[in-house]
DNA sequence: CTCGTGGGCGAACGACTGTTTACCGAATGA
DNA sequence: TCATTCGGTAAACAGTCGTTCGCCCACGAG
């Protein structure tokens, strides 16, 4: 069983935290390619040789950040997808969702952004996956509205493609944005509901316009 | 005058080109803040400290590679923007036109997608100022449309943002794709068209749906 | 023809890197 | 209680790195 894991396992899993919190520290200024072992191990106070106890190498560490930023990103669609309400109310509430999930996240939203094409190939495989399977979970809920009767199967997905590839541009220009800059947010999120609505009109009017 | 410049100055530009052509080829598997300044120069096959001659370090060869990049996507809407026809046929063109780019500029595209959110600060700046530029352009000429009448001028800036994310997203799925499989290249296009028309949809019945 | 400019070279520097080794000592299970 | 497992340590390894320093010598201006 795991809820009463011993004393051993317990400090040993704190320190791997205390690993995966330090990298994405210094990955805020930084690519995960030029972040190096003994930087990390340095700032979390342990010895170079600590780290193989818990990563191969540097990939094996930017995979498991890959799962702890997708983990908190699942979180916030299903805050989305249990919204039910008019379609203007879900615009409001979903940009408004994706602000907060990257105002709170904003160093694992970073690092996804950056990776995503990023010099470790088997870091942006791993993102890679996570997104495809992203898409597909959109796709599945899009297809069982009945704003989608009559919709061919590659037409919904090529709008959930579209949804994603929006979603994704909102958080980075969320990203950007200074922290500190209320106004700067205001403006991006109208933008955002004003493309999602001009999208819905599309998906409106797709068959027969 | 430059259409006359010596033997000394043009040997010069030479070995700076081939010192951004090199970084360009390196850079195809690793991302600007690993590579080193060695690497390049023993790519090239001269001195390390040759390096010093032609650029301040590497974030400095970054930015010129920004800008050599840039140079070739203009020419890219260029040729977008001077095609007129039905909405359909440019539709057509226009993704054809980005495969094209992609194929013949594969790693210059790459360093922009893979640097656009990386860890060099100036480099990053200086990819975010074009692409600025960029979509100023693109809402100049929109709003010469007459699509574009009754339009706020936030709106077109709002649909030109959007457009311009749909050109970076499917060149970059041009670009991920394997070079030698022109099925999964023919999909990508279909979807890309396809998501440009429920746009054009959407533009369409934007003001009064 | 002569002389100064400047691109490229080789060598050296100190600092930092990933990885391996043997070893310590506390938590663990019998 | 005793033997064992194992997370963490210190030290050393061979490389690579960015940067600086004179020096060379072909080129171009006078």
């Amino acid at each position: 069983m795991s809820h009463t894991l011993g004393a051993r396992q317990a400090q040993k899993q704190k320190t791997r935290q205390a690993l995966l919190d330090a990298a994405l520290r210094l990955l805020e200024h930084q690519s995960l390619s030029s972040l190096g072992l003994r930087e990390v191990t340095r700032e979390v106070g342990v010895a170079p040789a600590a780290f193989y106890r818990h990563f191969r190498d540097m990939a094996d560490l930017g995979v498991a950040l890959v799962e702890e930023s997708f983990g908190s990103l699942h979180a916030m669609v299903r805050d989305i997808r249990d919204e039910q309400a008019e379609t203007d109310e879900v615009i409001r509430r979903t940009v408004e969702v994706i602000a907060r999930y990257v105002r709170q996240h904003r160093t694992h939203f970073r690092f996804l952004a950056r990776e995503r094409h990023g010099g470790v190939a088997r870091v942006r495989e791993a993102i890679a996956v996570e997104f495809q399977r992203f898409a597909e979970e959109l796709a599945s809920d899009l297809a069982d509205q009945p704003e989608s009767d009559g919709w061919a199967p590659e037409d919904v997905r090529m709008l959930a493609d579209l949804y994603v590839n929006l979603m994704v541009m909102t958080a980075t220009a969320f990203m950007e944005a200074p922290p500190d800059e209320p106004e700067v947010e205001r403006q991006i999120a109208n933008a955002a509901r004003r493309q999602l609505l001009l999208i819905n009109l599309g998906r409106r009017h797709w068959n027969r316009g």
